[in-house]
DNA sequence: AAAAATAGCGTACATGTGTACACCGAAATA
DNA sequence: TATTTCGGTGTACACATGTACGCTATTTTT
């Protein structure tokens, strides 16, 4: 099993993924996609395409971990800037605008896919949104010193308004992107400091109460 | 012009767009419903279609409308609540809570066509849920007498969370929706808190900073 | 009463779809 | 070396789609 064979399918596999996602766009929705159109754009004769998909949804779970492989590549990337200093909510924005601007279309299937008519892209996409969430999770609650649920409560809100306005930023004119980061950073942090505040209030009612967050709400 | 004729027409107008609303379900999107079922549901030849619509689209862009003649409806019936007397997060998403488990179908084709594939249907829901955000925004901008720009981003940002828990909820087992109502309710009383903390800060800085926040983050 | 307008129908057609099937040639296995 | 496996091809079919066109019956206008 030298695999010359085994290679050369991983590699039209590969076309085939690249295909659909190449198809994407702003006024083409995965759904939207047939498989002819896809094993078209790969080279491959229709019936090909069932040498690798037993299905388009099949195909399509494989893009949604594709993307959620990119999710959390940013996370990671995001990380490391965080950590050479600077504000973590204004990095994290920033980072999160510069990834959509470069792989919006990944962006665009998870965004449509979470509402789409299939179950499983549902259940998959919003996989991939939980390991994000738990993920910023982790993090809020060993560097803020939050209450686990607080700390859950925060980063699932701070995920919503965030991927919220990257939908936006994907209609947006390039201008006023920046004003839109800007706004969405306002937001992350009053989500921060009401965090802050009222999950203090909760192991320690009335006490150390405007000690001004440590946690970055300015 | 007695108008026999123009009452009829409304008539199997109204039956185009009910055959529509009544095909949209978890499992289908506008996008995926064809002109000939569409029009076979209503009870019609399929080329009698164009008498009423040019297009799958223009039908598209009419059933947005009505779902936004709907939500705001739904936002009469909360603030009616809400008069009564109560905590407007609380009364609020619990409104939309039962908004959603009754029309479903109708917020589903919001959070579809928000990202769909045609701008123009991007662009209607947009301006439908901006005329709901600049509702909310109003109210607090005179109920809380925050700062227009403070009081701007909080009902923007209450709003896509208030969506996005719809959107969950929509998936979600009937047991679990209560927690998930919950949930969402702290979440807003973060960004409620967070932005009255801040906005204080912002007109008069660090001075009647833990006078305990008027509107609810309790 | 005559003429014009129009909502709805049926037929027809070109086009795109998923996929079943038989086949080929090269790689893998025996 | 002989045999099997398998990725890829081309043909073929049944089906659904949007919509052009001409017709009818009834309402509306003249």
């Amino acid at each position: 099993m030298s695999g010359i064979r085994a290679l050369q399918k991983e590699k039209t596999r590969r076309q085939l993924i690249d295909a659909a996602l190449g198809q994407l766009s702003s006024e083409r929705s995965f759904s939207s996609l047939s498989l002819r159109e896809v094993a078209k754009e790969a080279g491959l004769a229709p019936t090909s395409f069932y040498r690798h998909f037993s299905d388009m949804d099949e195909l399509g779970l494989t893009l949604v971990d594709e993307a959620g492989l990119t999710l959390r590549q940013l996370m990671r990337q995001a990380r490391q800037r965080i950590d050479k200093g600077g504000s973590v909510i204004q990095i994290s924005v920033r980072t999160f605008m510069e990834f959509i601007e470069s792989n919006g279309n990944i962006f665009r299937l998870l965004l449509r896919e979470r509402s789409g008519t299939s179950k499983a892209f549902r259940a998959a996409v919003n996989r991939e949104i939980s390991y994000f969430t738990l993920e910023l999770c982790d993090y809020l609650q060993q560097a803020n010193k939050l209450d686990a649920e607080v700390a859950y409560l925060q980063a699932n809100a701070a995920v919503t308004i965030v991927f919220s306005a990257g939908s936006d930023a994907l209609d947006c004119d390039k201008k006023d992107l920046a004003a839109l980061a800007q706004r969405t950073i306002k937001q992350l942090r009053f989500i921060a400091r009401g965090a802050f505040e009222i999950g203090v209030g909760n192991k320690n009612r009335s006490e150390q109460r405007s000690s001004s967050a440590k946690d970055e709400t300015k």
